[in-house]
DNA sequence: AGAGATTATTAACACGCGTTAAACTACAAT
DNA sequence: ATTGTAGTTTAACGCGTGTTAATAATCTCT
């Protein structure tokens, strides 16, 4: 670095004006105030001093960063290897170059969310703040809301006021396990895509528990596994669902990524799907498609949700009042190859 | 929001002290000046209040924002589908919380590229930046070495003296390849990762005509395809050339993403892997060992180049002289299910 | 041509904190 | 008591920009 710095006043110099007018320049909403001419000169002398406004002068002056958040609800290493994570941070991306503003990622430890959440937006590195996967057990959402900090959940928390966007998770959920029972299949096991405290895994949970209550079928709690997140959780889960109880001829898996897993379990064990055992994943994943079998799977529009959970964040800045504040995205049960009608020789009788 | 903001003014009224000493209290380097009551009581105050120090009067007081870019070079439609992302991201969430670091993502339009970086680096919203897959043909990154801006690639470019980090691709490649050859394969076809253009594809490409050549076997072009990062490509590029030309026994796709989206292709042909072909891929994403079959591939240890590409940043940014500026992560063929010795039957008399 | 109305520009303060150099304190040594 | 000294604290300025209220320039209309 050799020469110092250039400020507006420089370029103000340079253009004969004062420091004002190159501000002005330099905030579109008020463009009329200067006239075009004087408006060029302070372009060209920008351009020619190679002049670019100091995003934390304008941050401070202007109590606004122009910077969102993006929190995530889990540590780093299952951040890893969530495939559902690029198509939101891309949705987000394509929104946030289009308005000029910027995205910052940040994660929060269990037990440490009201702290972080507070610092966050009171230290104002970020205007407003996108809440993924929001947990049951956050006691700093209650803050958020009390303090009425622009934030939107990508997920919903039932008895918390805080905007949100989100799928249906528990019709969707249900819409899957229908579509096995209407193949024939009665026992039918599920492997959550996450802990329980996720509202997520909690919801897909419960619709499954519908479908099987809607045509009658018996819950069997041992059926039912907890993955995290990964293709490694699901294919231990999967091999422990295989060894300790067999008898199931489908699965509904609540997340293509734990999905690959629980291929992987089923393969290994040398059985097929869908021959021996139908699944049903969640997500639709760009990857689902090329799985072997290719999967049958919930179609989950991520880049949708980011787009909307960015622009109901963006309104919620300017201080608009959405016209809801709560969105829900349709799902789409998207069929391919990991189904199929149950066997005969598969039917048990009670 | 009802109450003003809490100043760092307002803490030192609380704990009777000067503005000056609160904000000693919170650069951490120098707190041997303050006395620890006085510190004590200074701590407790901000308590009270619920003060939060704001980062861009920091930042502009200080001239550095403590926040570190993470630059993409290519689309958000390509960053929605790369499985590979998620484990820099958190490689980089672990290191950037550790040192209370924040991060920020963006992605640059190719054509664009010298006008962000300047503008990213002047705006000051950032200390330091790290390039994820630079590109040959891009000219900004002339700009940010001569500039002297802090910044490291995550790939090498020949002939750019910027500080890196990377695996060496070529040699990488050439293992993997070397490893076909010598299970007896000789018709080898590959696809790369992505588009030439990005040195890992190019390099890749490389390594693995460097092993035909060593081993004597002629290069037949019509056997390379070029792949987009996704599996998309990785099908329609397979099919392509399962058609065109199908006389090959093995292939090397330079991308696990991409490798995914072959199977499905060769699953399609009714042709199965490692029977009829077998298939090394690259990355070794966390995915690749529940495919099916599970994939023969390359670590590379993803959380280890993020981790040293952040150090590194962070020593530029320190100002201080790194041990060496460029910094090569060992990778690791490894062998799993979708590779195997040639067929008698396979094997083409020329 | 001159008064009034409009538009363009500027001076001056504010944003919240980092940091240097100076001022103050306490305490030991003279 | 005085001086010296190390240890603490503070006053005051600067970081680069946004924004308001006031001033200057231009235009409109009679």
């Amino acid at each position: 670095m050799n020469n110092k710095r250039v400020t507006s006043f420089d370029v103000a110099e340079l253009a004969g004006v004062s420091r004002s007018t190159v501000s002005f320049v330099y905030s579109e909403d008020k463009q009329s105030r200067i006239r075009p001419e004087t408006r060029q000169r302070v372009r060209e002398a920008a351009e020619k001093l190679g002049y670019y406004p100091n995003a934390s002068a304008r941050a401070l002056a202007s109590n606004q960063s122009n910077t969102i958040g993006l929190i995530m609800t889990r540590s780093p290493r299952y951040i890893a290897s969530d495939n559902f994570l690029p198509q939101i941070i891309g949705g987000l991306l394509d929104i946030v170059k289009q308005e000029q503003l910027g995205l910052l990622i940040e994660w929060v430890e269990p037990g440490q969310q009201m702290q972080t959440y507070l610092q966050l937006s009171h230290a104002k590195h970020i205007d407003g703040m996108i809440i993924l996967t929001p947990r049951f057990d956050d006691p700093g959402l209650n803050a958020l809301e009390q303090l009425g900090i622009p934030c939107v959940l990508m997920g919903q928390i039932p008895g918390c006021n805080l905007p949100y966007v989100d799928i249906d998770n528990r019709s969707s959920a249900k819409l899957a396990v229908d579509y096995l029972i209407e193949l024939g299949h009665h026992q039918i096991a599920c492997i959550t895509n996450a802990a329980t405290a996720y509202s997520s895994a909690s919801q897909r949970l419960e619709g499954y528990r519908d479908a099987l209550k809607a045509a009658d079928i018996a819950l069997d709690e041992s059926l039912i596994r907890i993955a995290d997140f990964d293709a490694a959780s699901g294919y231990t889960q999967m091999k422990d669902l295989l060894t300790e109880y067999p008898r199931f001829s489908a699965i509904f898996v609540a997340s293509d990524n734990v999905a690959l897993g629980a291929l992987a379990a089923i393969h290994e064990a040398g059985l097929s799907v869908p021959e021996d055992i139908s699944l049903v994943g969640f997500d639709d994943i760009p990857e689902a498609a090329f799985y072997y079998p290719k999967l049958t799977t919930v179609h989950t529009p991520a880049k949708e949700i980011a787009e909307e959970s960015c622009y109901l964040l963006m309104q919620l800045l300017k201080g608009e009042t959405p016209f809801s504040r709560t969105i829900n995205i349709p799902t789409q049960l998207i069929i391919r190859d990991s189904t199929r009608m149950i066997e005969r020789s598969h039917i048990t009788t009670y």
